[in-house]
DNA sequence: TTCTCTACTGTGAACGATCACAGAAGCATG
DNA sequence: CATGCTTCTGTGATCGTTCACAGTAGAGAA
C-alpha cells in the first residue's frame, strides 16, 4: 500500500513526462504549446492527448526565466487612494482590465503605491521586469513613478492623458472636452443661456479639458462668456456644493450649471435646494461621469456617461500591444449624453 | 562611441555580478538575501554593498523554478461580480490585502470567476501551482471552485464564514451574529417591543447569522416571538423596499425595524416614508455594514460596522501562515454599533 | 598534538522550460 | 543521380536561482 497524498500536493507533470507519454521530444511539445507550428498534424494530436491525460499545465516560472518575459501586467495605481477607490467607475475600470487580459491568459497583479515606501518598492519591481507592461491609473500631473517607469522603458499605458510627460506614453482615454461640448450644446437647446460651471481640479487634463469643451460651444454659440459663471472644485461632493454657492452669489441669474462630475452635482443639488431654486425648472444641472451619484439623486441626473468598459478592454489591447513591439499610441473613445431629469 | 540604450530595457545584473562584485560565492550572497544566517558580518556587509552598488533585484522566477514557491498569491471573486464590486467594503478588502501583502513583499493576484470558463482557467492555474494561496470572496453556498482547491490542499482562507465545506478550511469573519445583537439591544433599550426584521438571503451564513442574533436577543429578552415580523430580503435596495412593504401590510404596529444591510435599510426607509411613517419616531431603522449609503440615507443609519480593514490583514496573516504550514484557523472579529439618526 | 565541534564558504547539480542548431525525410528540379 | 528546398524532429546549452554537500578555519577539550 503506498501513501496516500490526501491533502498534500502532488509533483506536477513536466513537459519531459508529456513527451514520453506522447513519444516525442520536448522541442515538439514546446513547439505544440507555442502555436503549433512546424509540427506534424500527428504528433500535435499526440501531443495534445498526452497533455489531457497527464493534466499538464506549462511552468510559468521556467518558462520565464528563459524568454526573459513574465506573462504577466500590473496594475498600477498611484492616485490618492480613497478617492479612486470609492469611485465605482474605478471598479469597472479593473474588472474589465482583470477580464480583458484573462482572456489572453495574462494575470494581473494589483500594486497600490500609496506611501513613498511602496512607491519605491513597486518602482524597483517592474524595473526588475517582474511584469512585462504596466496599466496606469494617476491623473495628477507630474507623476515620478511613471516618469521612471517610462525612461525605463518599461510598456505603459495610462488610463486618461497624462500631463507632464512627453508623447512616447500611450494612453487611453474618454472623450472629455466632446463630452463636456455635448452637455453644453443641450443646455443651450433648452434654452439656457446664464449657464455655469464648476470645473475639475485643473492640474488634471480631465478638468482642464472639460472647461475648454464648455467654453467652445458657448464661443461658437455667441454666447457672452462670463467669467462669474465659471468656479472649479476638486470633483468631491463638498467641493461642489461650494461652488454652486459662490456662483449663486457671483451669478445670481444663472439659469443652468454644467458639474464636472457627478459626485459635484449632487452637492450642486443640495446647494440648489436650499437656496430655493428649483432644478430643473429654475436651473438645469448636467453632470459628467454617470456614476450611481447620477441615478441616487434627486432629481435623478442628466450626465455624460464614459465608456469605462471599452477604456478598459482598449488599454489592454494597447500594452499587450505594445510589449508586442509596436509603437505607444493614443486612443480617445467617445462619451455619451444620458438625460435624466435635471434638465 | 557605444550603443546609447535610450528606450531599450538592460540586462538586469544577476547574483553572480554581486557576488564577485563583493568578493563571495553565489552560496553567500543567496544566504545573505535569505535571511542572513551563517554568514559572517564582514561578508554581509560586502555583500549588501553589491547589492546597492549593481542595483541587483532577485529574479523571482528563478527563484520559484527551484523554490517551487511562487511567492505570490491569488485574490479570487467568484461572487456575482456586480453586487461585490457595488460594494465600497470590497474596496477596502481588496485594498487592505494589497497592501498587507506587498508589506511582506508578496504581489497579489487579482481572479474574477464570472463565466464557467473563467473558474476552469482559473482552477487549473491555481492547482497548477501558480500561486502559494488563496484569498477568497465567495460567501454563497456551495462554490465549486472553493471545493475544488480545498480538495487539491491549496492554502485558502475565505471571507466570511464558508458553508457546505468541511472545517478544514480558514476563514476570517466579523461577529454577524453579536453585531445582530447589539443592534437588536440598543432598539431594546430605546424601548421597542414590535422589532421587525428583513433578512439578508438565508443561504449565506451572514444572512443565517443576522438573523439568529436578532432571534436570540428576543428570546432572552422576553419579547413573544412573532413570524409575521420577519421578512426576508437579498441585500439589494430594491428587496428592502418590498420587504418594508410586507412588513406593514403584515405587522402594522410595527415600531422598530433591524435591517441586514444599509443598502436594504434605504430601501426600507423610502418605503415607510411613502407609508407615513416618520423615522425614528413611529419607526426605528437599524442597518447593517457602515455603507456609505448610510450616511447618504436620511435620515442618517444607524448601523453595524464590521471591521474590513482588520479582516484583511487578518485573512493575510493567516493564510501566509498556513502557506508557511500552520493548520487551517478561523478568525471572528467585533462589530461595532455605530449610532446615527434613525433610531 | 589530535580530535571534535561550530561557524562559515564555495561548488556542482538541480529546477523546467525555450532556443539554436543539426540533421532527417520527402519531394521537385536540373 | 545529385542538388536544393521545405517541413519536421531531437538534442544540448542555457536562463538565474537554491540546495545539498563537501570542505576550511579556528576554538576549545582531551
Amino acid at each position: 500500500m503506498t501513501m496516500s497524498n490526501t491533502g498534500g500536493r502532488r509533483k506536477p507533470p513536466t513537459i519531459h513526462d508529456v513527451a514520453r507519454e506522447a513519444g516525442v521530444s520536448r522541442g515538439t511539445v514546446s513547439r505544440v504549446l507555442n502555436g503549433g507550428h512546424y509540427v506534424s498534424p500527428a504528433a500535435a494530436q499526440a501531443v495534445d492527448a498526452a497533455i489531457r491525460k497527464t493534466g499538464y499545465v506549462v511552468n510559468r516560472h521556467a518558462r520565464s526565466l528563459i524568454t526573459g518575459r513574465s506573462d504577466s501586467v500590473g496594475f498600477l495605481l498611484t492616485e490618492p487612494q480613497e478617492r479612486f477607490f470609492e469611485d465605482p467607475n474605478f471598479n469597472v475600470l479593473l474588472r474589465g482590465c482583470t477580464q480583458a487580459l484573462a482572456a489572453h491568459d495574462v494575470p494581473l497583479l494589483l500594486m497600490l503605491a500609496g506611501t513613498d515606501d511602496e512607491r519605491r518598492r513597486i518602482t524597483r519591481y517592474i524595473t526588475a521586469g517582474h511584469v512585462d507592461g504596466v496599466l496606469l491609473v494617476s491623473s495628477h500631473s507630474g507623476d515620478p513613478v511613471a516618469e521612471e517607469l517610462r525612461a525605463a522603458g518599461v510598456p505603459l499605458v495610462a488610463c486618461g492623458k497624462p500631463i507632464g510627460m512627453g508623447s512616447k506614453v500611450s494612453y487611453v482615454a474618454a472623450d472629455d472636452r466632446d463630452g463636456a461640448r455635448d452637455m453644453v450644446r443641450h443646455l443651450l437647446a433648452l434654452g439656457r443661456r446664464r449657464i455655469g460651471v464648476v470645473t475639475g481640479p485643473l492640474d488634471t487634463p480631465g478638468g482642464v479639458e472639460r472647461l475648454a469643451g464648455y467654453r467652445e460651444v458657448l464661443a461658437e454659440a455667441g454666447v457672452e462668456a462670463d467669467e462669474r459663471l465659471v468656479v472649479s472644485g476638486d470633483y468631491s461632493r463638498a467641493s461642489g456644493e461650494a461652488g454652486a454657492e459662490r456662483l449663486l452669489a457671483r451669478a445670481p441669474d444663472v439659469d443652468a450649471v454644467f458639474v464636472a462630475s457627478d459626485l459635484m452635482a449632487q452637492g450642486v443639488l443640495t446647494a440648489l435646494h436650499r437656496a430655493g431654486r428649483r432644478v430643473p425648472e429654475d436651473v438645469a444641472v448636467g453632470g459628467f461621469d454617470d456614476s450611481p451619484a447620477a441615478v441616487a439623486a434627486s432629481p435623478e441626473l442628466t450626465t455624460i456617461r464614459q465608456p469605462w468598459d471599452r477604456i478598459s478592454t482598449e488599454m489592454v489591447r494597447v500594452l499587450l500591444a505594445q510589449i508586442g513591439g509596436e509603437d505607444p499610441a493614443a486612443v480617445i473613445l467617445p462619451t455619451e449624453l444620458v438625460k435624466r431629469d435635471s434638465t
